[in-house]
RNA sequence: GGGCCGUUAGCUCAGUUGGCAGAGCAGCUGACUCUUAAUCAGCGGGUCCGGGGUUCGAGUCCCCGACGGCCCA
């Protein structure tokens, strides 16, 4: 940790105060601005001398983030959101100013007037006249060379890390381009933006465990969401046709490279569609994200080169299983057999129903296969209690989950629709519950209801933006493309911290 | 939850067999009126993550703990 009494930072106190007793404010207030820096740079780029000249006073607002002190002269640099640029100030004429300037640390915001320059080197450079305070820095920012390495520090003061670590910003700047243009993905299709309760009475949607929470006014338990499901599929019985969400799902689950305690998701239900259509619209999706943000089909994502070139690859759930296995697996395979068969690829499954061993097969069989974006269809019933029987087999659901890079990137199914069978599987799930299974469903009988009064056939998917971003931006882990992962608190448990085991 | 690795100056990192705590950058002082990893001369800066132990002596060895990273469940 920092200590207060460091001298870098009691020597930065003592220059505030130098400020203040010669009557300047250190944290200054409104400035106006008339340029940034990218701007001057994509406008003055190649400007002539006389251009230059006559271009007129600028007033830029923005962080010194490096001083270069020559003789009677002093260079800085001053970032802005946009971009950096120089700045040059010369004691002759400049007074107090010059004084001023040179006294200045890395990391003060300031704003300057001044005129616009080439230097002998070529560099786009402004002429100071004016210096203002808008606040002084009080701590010494991270070496200019290697900049913050730390990963620790950069997830718990990512400020820090967004100041000095370009990459950084990069890929925060197209989390913002990704989220925008999804947005415009789906409002050009006539799909319609909804924000459904985060706070749930029953969390469902999806299987985990949440977090739980208390209303205090209502004396009511409420639960972070698990996902939006239910109250987008209660929209379509309202007879909005295409809907979307884009935001924070919460799941009481463990931290990894993949799992942040609260991520992204969008989600999007279409009326009249089913898991087919959805297959293309996500191909599409993909496609417009990938020219938009990075020009290309062709990705790397850590060791993966990726192309998400269309049609993607189609694998049903069970021909998976079963090219896996070496034994022709249905829903309805004597259980004992694919156990067998499992046993001899290291699975152990301890005497239990068959949807959990297929599981578990295929999570650590086939999924890890699965690099090139492949679509892996046709699930089991029992593991999509939401989603509609095949027509030919009902023992499968229109089922997908899209994998990139043995990541799982998307989730979709055509939508149940009847409520009777919606009711049947509930029930079912919360057995398992009643026998111990979190991992179970929870009933909830107001979506039932909805269900009764009517809901259009539709198809609905869900797409972690975090995932997504992290493909995109090639990161390894979830934690370099959220802003504020979730950490410990520094130096050990938070005083008064409950005992959980 | 388990295994492995890491934590030393503001930052990035060295630290030998257990024997005076180091470098670069940053900072401070001085020189330098177009520098850009500016340059040159000098100076200051440490809870070696925390606690305990072994030892004449611990950054280094042992034990416990905290936080982080990676892998596994």
């Amino acid at each position: 940790m920092n200590h207060d009494d460091n001298e870098l930072i009691r020597q930065r106190r003592e220059k505030l105060e130098a400020l203040r007793r010669s009557g300047i404010d250190p944290f200054g207030g409104r400035y106006p601005v008339t340029h940034w820096a990218r701007g001057l740079a994509e406008r003055l780029g190649g400007a002539s001398e006389e251009e230059l000249k006559g271009f007129g006073p600028v007033s830029l607002a923005g962080r010194v983030v490096a001083m270069r002190h020559h003789g009677k002269t002093c260079f800085a640099h001053l970032m802005d959101q946009t971009a950096r640029i120089q700045l040059y100030a010369r004691a002759d004429g400049l007074g107090d100013e010059y004084a001023r300037f040179v006294e200045l640390d890395a990391g003060d915001f300031i704003g300057v007037t001044g005129e616009m320059f080439r230097t002998r080197t070529g560099e786009l450079t402004v002429a100071v006249k004016t210096v203002s305070f808008l606040a002084k820095s009080l701590r010494p920012l991270p070496e200019k060379w290697h900049g913050l390495k730390d990963v620790e520090t950069r997830y718990r003061q990512r400020y820090v890390d967004l100041i000095v670590n370009t990459e950084a910003r990069e890929i925060f700047l197209m989390r913002a381009r990704l989220i925008r243009a999804m947005r415009a993905f789906l409002d050009a299709r006539g799909f319609l933006e909804v924000e459904t309760p985060m706070m749930q009475p029953i969390p469902g949607g999806a299987i985990a465990r949440p977090f739980k929470t208390h209303h205090n006014a209502l004396g009511m338990d409420l639960y972070l969401r698990i996902a939006p499901e239910l109250y987008l599929k209660r929209l379509l019985v309202g007879g909005f046709e295409r809907v979307y969400e884009i935001n924070r799902n919460f799941r009481n689950e463990g931290t990894s490279t993949l799992h942040n305690p609260e991520f992204t998701m969008l989600e999007f239900y279409q009326a009249y569609a089913d898991y087919t259509d959805l297959m293309e619209l996500t191909e599409a999706l993909f496609v417009d994200l990938a020219h938009s943000l990075r020009g290309s089909l062709a990705l790397m994502w850590g060791e993966h080169p990726l192309d998400l070139k269309p049609p993607w690859r189609r694998l049903a759930f069970f021909d998976g299983l079963s090219e896996t296995l070496g034994l022709c697996v249905t829903p309805e395979t004597d259980v004992a057999a694919v156990a067998r068969a499992a046993a001899a690829r290291g699975i152990v499954h301890d005497e239990g129903p068959a949807p959990k061993l297929w599981k578990e097969a295929f999570e650590t069989l086939v999924e890890p296969t699965l690099v090139q974006p492949t679509f892996v269809v046709d699930f089991p019933t029992e593991l999509s209690p939401l989603a509609k029987r095949k027509r030919d087999n009902p023992l499968l659901v229109d089922r997908f989950e899209l994998f990139v890079a043995q990541h799982e990137m998307a989730n979709a199914y055509s939508e149940l629709n009847d409520p009777v069978d919606q009711l049947a599987r509930f029930r079912e799930q919360a057995g398992l519950q009643a026998r111990g299974d979190d991992e179970a469903h929870w009933l909830d009988e107001d979506y039932v209801r909805a269900l009764e009064y009517g809901m259009p056939p539709a198809s609905g998917e869900g797409i972690g933006i975090d995932r997504l971003l992290m493909m995109f931006a090639n990161q390894p882990s979830i934690r370099e493309v959220i802003l504020f992962p979730l950490l410990r608190p520094e130096g050990g448990r938070a005083a008064g911290a409950g005992e959980e085991s």
